[in-house]
DNA sequence: ATGCTCCCTTGACCCAGATCAAAGTTCACT
DNA sequence: AGTGAACTTTGATCTGGGTCAAGGGAGCAT
């Protein structure tokens, strides 16, 4: 499951913990766009005050599903995986967190899922005490965190309509515009279609397989059905370019699709 | 879609809209179980100014998908389905509302979903510009609205797992229990054995198979099966004996039996 | 009663995707 | 370069649930 990448990260807090600097939140790259974005100054410095940074590597665990959840995060970059377990070992990835998605379920005991780093990951950690005791005292920081669970119902409810309804092409297709949407991509100097997007798919065949509630043969014959049919070319097994959005689109019935 | 039920309604506006009275929620049957538990008396008494009873016969539509949404409502009585659609037909229930729950998504223009009677239905309806206007000057309403709304979104990943993972049989004994936890039961005079329950299902077949992502005949199948195993009895279409939970909660495969 | 309509069940058959089984890639490490 | 482990693809076959097509009930109107 752990793969290079990057960043040859070690799991260890860094020693950014210094309490009053406002340069930390200042600099950092989801300021505006994390639950952090439209919090007043006061509201920054409280998160700041608890914060650290801490670096995960790919596969290790940061929640255990039915442990209480000692923290709160912010993702700052990488990939985290939430994952559901029938004990019978059918297992199900309910939610992928993306740079400026945060981690936690506020006002519960226990966690109900299990969250691993799907890659190297950048995390702004939050103790779980601070944090809940901070929600009552700034409401615009609950009022962030509310409208941010409420996006999370929408997507998992559109979700829910690609696992009960969507054929495996569709549901492969699906998934690659999502990751196309959430992930950095890179040049794609190679392509004269300008329109192109490339990017590392960050999960393995196996996880997008848990993601899709298909297996890893289907994913594997969709994705080259995809490939033969033109619509993703495939740099090597985690690297994807996508010559024409719309066409992905079509293929993965998206009502957005204009 | 339309069925006889207890109250032979129509869909009108019940002349309960006197503005000051407290005994409108004092007397509330959901007052202590919706979004209003928890709340103070001025929070209460504001809500109270902006609301409506409202009753809607089966089958008729609340809220349209994609149309911007007018109201947010508390269901009292009856059961609410919330359905997504495809465009060339394919859909999904990807929720259900029993009383006490909450209908509306704050904070959006438009409305994610489609909202119908499954039964007839009570509503305490808010005018959505009234409803959205308190939430920020009432931070305990938006409070109970964002543990709701957290609720909401453990109940869709778990439901998300089921579709992804679960088999037939699974999936529509996971259904009847869910039905039997939230529905109001009746009494199981016939029956020797105290444990059992006994209840109306709120849905149809082509419902069901459109919450568990089957087909109806698939779910026509699978309760003929639970039946010949003994682990349901059918009294007719719509009314369930459930003899033993345990036998249920194993034919679900559900975690949560203990 | 009779017939109608709307659901629901049952049966026969089919197919998308699962399962089982190799073989091919990629990449880290000698 | 050579080796091994982990991941991915591909092929052959199987099967759970879908699809198509008849029947059953139950409730309502005549």
């Amino acid at each position: 499951m752990s793969r290079p990448s990057a960043a040859g990260a070690v799991c260890e807090e860094l020693s950014l913990s210094y309490v009053e600097n406002p340069t930390r939140c200042g600099t950092c790259a989801i300021r505006h766009k994390a639950i952090c974005a439209a919090l007043c100054a006061g509201e920054i410095n409280a998160l700041n005050r608890i914060s650290r940074r801490r670096l995960v590597p790919a596969g290790q665990t940061i929640l255990g599903e039915g442990e209480a959840h000692t923290i709160f995060a912010n993702i700052v970059s990488g990939v985290v995986k939430l994952t559901k377990t029938l004990d019978d070992g059918r297992q199900h990835i309910i939610g992928l967190l993306f740079a400026s998605d945060f981690l936690g379920r506020a006002f519960r005991r226990d966690n109900p899922y299990f969250a691993e780093a799907a890659t190297d990951v950048e995390l702004c950690v939050f103790p779980a005490g601070g944090f809940e005791k901070l929600l009552p005292e700034h409401p615009g920081l609950e009022h962030r965190l509310f409208q941010y669970t409420l996006t999370e119902l929408d997507a998992c409810q559109e979700w829910m309509l690609l696992l009960a309804r969507k054929r495996a092409e569709e549901r492969v297709a699906s998934f690659l515009l999502m990751i196309a949407k959430r992930v950095p991509g890179m040049d794609c100097p190679h392509m004269g279609n300008t329109a192109g997007i490339r990017f590392q798919l960050p999960l393995s065949r196996a996880e997008i397989s848990d993601c899709l509630g298909l297996t890893i043969e289907t994913v594997s014959r969709q994705m080259t059905r995809l490939k033969t049919k033109g619509v993703i070319e495939l740099i090597n097994y985690r690297e994807i370019v996508i010559p024409d959005v719309r066409a992905l689109q079509g293929a993965a019935y998206d009502a957005s699709a204009a």
